[in-house]
DNA sequence: CAGGATCTACTTG
DNA sequence: CAAGTAGATCCTG
């Protein structure tokens, strides 16, 4: 299911937890990388030529990663490039983003949203495989019975996110 | 074919 | 209760 889509173009975005990386391709975001110290970003000279449908949807990017951030639901989106993901693990991410701000499902109730009830622990790998953490959110997916589960990312950061969304609840989260 | 960001049921202190 | 175990299930490379 591998599509040509490629990432033309890295871009930073400055947040309050660090520097995100923004990968885009021709159809639209197709990757976010969390604060990493060896990130590689286009030189400010080459973002000068940076297409001007790219330019905005990094601006929404940006917005919408801030915002979440800062506790308030996103208005808008730049649109998704998905095509890099098998069609299960594309029907994941799409169960994901109906997932409300500041609510969570289960690793169990995404498999039952996309009519694969048995196919808990695949949607598990599905998640890590989310090339576009934060804005699909992966983090506000949880295990049964109140236990946290894992994140690619690092679990630390699945717990700011949450905290960043409200729920703070988490005397009650146990760990593994 | 092995392994994973799971789940449920069951068994022990 | 809390914690540990076993088996079931399904997508990926």
């Amino acid at each position: 299911m591998k599509q040509t889509s490629e990432v033309i173009l890295k871009l930073p975005i400055q947040t309050e937890f660090g520097v995100f990386c923004a990968g885009y391709s021709e159809a639209g975001l197709a990757a976010l990388d969390f604060p990493d110290a060896a990130a590689a970003y286009e030189t400010p000279e080459l973002s000068a030529r940076v297409p001007k449908s790219i330019t905005a949807w990094h601006e929404l990017t940006g917005e919408a990663l801030n915002s979440i951030l800062a506790g308030q639901a996103p208005k808008r989106f730049p649109p998704f490039d998905l095509s890099a993901g098998t069609d299960f693990q594309q029907r994941v991410w799409k169960a994901l983003q109906q997932i409300a701000f500041g609510q969570t499902r289960t690793y169990a109730e995404i498999a039952a949203s996309i009519n694969n009830p048995r196919a808990v622990r695949a949607v598990g790998g599905a998640c890590g495989a989310n090339p576009i953490p934060v804005l699909i959110p992966c983090h506000r997916v949880l295990a049964s019975h109140n236990k946290i589960g894992g994140f690619s990312g690092g679990l630390n950061w699945k717990r700011i996110l949450l905290e960043c969304e409200g729920r703070r609840t988490w005397g009650a989260l146990r760990d593994a």
